[in-house]
DNA sequence: CCGATGACCACCT
DNA sequence: CAGGTGGCCATCG
């Protein structure tokens, strides 16, 4: 779970299902959303977890800042979602290309 | 241990 | 596109 947030790279996101799915637990999206809002380990990319849809979610109420954020990271974030979000989507850029499922590559 | 929450998601109307 | 519904889960009291 945690792990998988860690796991995130620079200059991509992944959805709170995704990193749910990722640490097998699929439907667990509100869990995760729990973790970070409980936030054990604060020094963890919450920003680059958004909601599903490229759509920003929540950050403690200060949704402007995780845009910020993620412009920081070289995302582009407009009216409260992420622009060619499936792009920057974390295994959503590899996915892209044959069957390289993301899955097997990075949750080892 | 149990019940209540909630930075959610998918599906339907 | 907006709004409602049911489900799934880790934390907290």
């Amino acid at each position: 779970m945690l792990r998988v947030l860690s796991r995130i790279p620079p200059g991509h996101v992944a959805t709170y299902g995704d990193v749910a799915r990722l640490a097998g637990r699929p439907g667990a999206a509100r869990a995760v959303g729990n973790i970070m809002r409980a936030a054990s380990i604060p020094q963890l990319p919450y920003h680059r977890v958004i909601a599903a849809g490229g759509r920003l979610g929540g950050y403690g109420g200060r949704e402007s800042l995780k845009a910020a954020l993620l412009m920081a990271e070289g995302l582009t974030v407009r009216r409260g979602r992420v622009l060619h979000f499936t792009r920057h989507r974390w295994g959503g850029a590899q996915a892209t290309r044959r069957g390289t499922r993301a899955s097997k590559l990075m949750e080892p």
